[in-house]
RNA sequence: CGCGGAGUGGAGCAGCACGGUAGCUCGUCGGGCUCAUAACCCGAAGGUCGUAGGUUCAAAUCCUGCCUCCGCAACCA
């Protein structure tokens, strides 16, 4: 059994997240959960980013502490991570002691050995609003903030000395060609931010109040990078002189995922601190796209925000990690539409994949009582219908390996049509009959019931509950991936119990008129 | 000439690193079936694959110019 080390990126603890944020918690919960169901021995890690400049104002505003502000939205942004059904084995907070401790001490460590130096920081300083802003973020020349005008100002800072590693990391990146993923964003990041240069990067400030402080010179606060990268680490118990056995199992990280706004971040600056640390790099870094509600980025001044609250309350945990994954094209922005949500649920999970469940569990009770005949498979039918889920299951297994998550839906729902195609064509009803049909219906629906087998299967990191459900009815069978070898995983002779309709069909127009009443009331 | 991505029937997407009948889901129209959740199955209409050239026996797929849209552009978390 191998170990797999999965993390998403901290999030950053100002507010409630929306359901474009929940995406990535939810992929990476999908994919932890399929390389469990691989064999592997998986870890998966997520977490908050609590310190930093815009937290300290938010809380001041809301008249609280910082700690007590970050304590609120934490509990928050978990519980909502719960509600996905998701299976990350911790959650490190950024204000925990042994991640402060510890980040402190690498970050003498660096001092130390001359990764890290000190200097001064320039730029453009607001002096009402306390804030250095670079000549890019200027508007007009002044203030983005309040508007004022900003002067040239220095102030005393800590630098990480990145650009010493250039030549290292090109290297690297060029050695390892999946370690930055997909392909189109290590084009970005070696065009744009590497081969151009890399500058130092400043790790350090004086004006920054809430953050932990440089033990050795405590005027400075450690500046956001060293702080939120180290998580990946110090959660799973780095220490610069004696790391846990934990974390010399589990470290380099198998998989990293994190959103395209911050693959700058994990492929430059992460790999050169964990470089300097005389650490090994993670195996691969996946900047997934963005979840757009309509065509747009989701923001409170739109309007345009989706709640995961909404969302499960209306269609269910499984339905909403069910579009959330289907919904992104790989490598793509991914649109997300309460019309989008209904069409996908009707068609898919309704018509799809809960109907086929609802008429062969049916048909199954009613000719047989439930009781699985024996496989015998002599119509072109059959070896078309058994070939479609070995092919179905090859590519789900590719599509998966390679993150193509929405792919691998595909696959999915492409047997279950298969299926659905597959009654029309040995029509049942007729062979049920003539009794000298009997066993030839018999095998006819036990195809059906091995084929719902290998949907229930592939849809356990999808929805779980609902493959949970497929698998109690079908009387418990195989359902590990390996059992996918054969199509005959189901005992002939086992009993299938009934089961509810899975995914009952919506009506849009009444749908969207109870949505939109619900959000009125919650606004 | 900053970098990257995208432009395919009414909608949303696949196909393009290995050129060779344009595919999928939804929608529309017609038909079939009755096991099932007004579901399911079959068929049809609808695209000169952004644009102008080039290479080739053959280009959505390779090359060049142009247009449009989106993201990023350095300390912003």
């Amino acid at each position: 059994m191998s170990k797999f080390y999965i993390t998403t990126a901290i999030t950053y603890a100002s507010g409630t997240p929306h359901i474009g944020n929940c995406y990535e918690i939810v992929l990476t919960d999908a994919v932890a959960r399929h390389r469990r169901a691989l064999g592997d021995d998986v870890y998966f890690l997520t977490g908050s980013d609590e310190h930093g400049q815009k937290i300290a104002e938010k809380a001041a505003a809301a008249g609280v502490t910082p700690k007590e502000f970050v304590d609120k939205t934490v509990a928050a942004i978990e519980e909502i991570w719960r509600s996905f059904n998701t299976t990350f084995d911790k959650f490190i907070r950024t204000t925990d002691p042994y991640h402060e401790k510890t980040v402190q001490k690498i970050f003498k460590k660096l001092y130390d050995k001359g990764d890290i130096y000190k200097g001064e920081y320039e730029g453009m300083y607001c002096t009402p609003c306390e804030s250095f802003w670079t000549s890019s973020q200027l508007q007009d020349g002044k203030c983005p903030d309040c508007g004022r005008e900003c002067i040239p100002a220095k102030e005393e800072a800590y630098f990480l000395k990145l650009s010493a590693f250039q030549g290292w990391l090109e290297q690297f990146i060029e050695e390892n060609p999946d370690f930055i993923y997909p392909e189109s964003r290590k084009k970005e990041m070696l065009n744009n931010f590497i081969k151009p240069g890399i500058l130092d990067l400043c790790v350090s400030r004086t004006t920054v109040k809430w953050g932990i402080p440089v033990d050795f010179d405590p005027k400075h606060v450690i500046y956001i990078w060293i702080d939120a990268l180290s998580n990946y680490i110090t959660a799973i118990g780095y220490d610069t002189e004696t790391p846990t056995e934990q974390f010399q199992k589990l470290w380099g990280a198998d998989l990293q995922i994190i959103g395209k706004d911050i693959m700058r971040f994990h492929s430059i600056y992460w790999p050169i601190i964990l470089h300097c640390l005389d650490l090994p790099l993670p195996r691969q870094i996946f900047g997934h796209a963005w979840l757009l509600s309509g065509g747009d980025k989701m923001s409170k001044s739109k309007g345009n925000t989706i709640y995961s609250k909404e969302l499960i309350k209306f269609f269910g945990v499984d339905a909403a990690r069910f579009y959330l994954l289907q919904a992104m094209p790989f490598g793509d922005d991914g649109v997300i539409t309460y019309e989008n949500v209904i069409s996908v649920f009707n068609t898919d999970l309704a018509n799809n994949i809960g109907n086929l469940v609802s008429r062969t569990i049916s048909m199954s009770q009613k000719y047989f009582g439930g009781i699985i005949g024996t496989p015998h498979n002599t119509e072109e039918f059959d070896k078309d219908l058994i070939e479609t889920a070995f092919l179905c299951r090859d590519n789900y297994l590719k599509n998966f390996e390679t993150l193509h998550i929405a792919d691998a839906i595909k696959n999915i729902t492409d047997l279950g049509r298969r299926l659905n195609k597959y009654i029309d064509e040995t029509t049942p009803w007729v062979l049920a009959k003539d009794e000298t049909k009997k066993e030839r219906l018999g095998a006819v629906i036990y195809n059906l019931l091995e084929g719902i087998r290998f949907i229930a299967v592939m849809l356990i990191p999808i929805m779980p509950e609902t493959s949970e459900k497929i698998i109690k009815a079908l009387g418990n069978p195989p359902e590990n991936l390996e059992s996918l070898c054969n199509f005959g995983g189901l005992k002939a002779g086992g009993s299938v119990q009934t089961i509810e309709n899975l995914f009952i069909r919506i009506d849009e127009k009444k749908m969207i008129e109870e949505i939109e009443k619900y959000r009125e009331n919650e606004q």
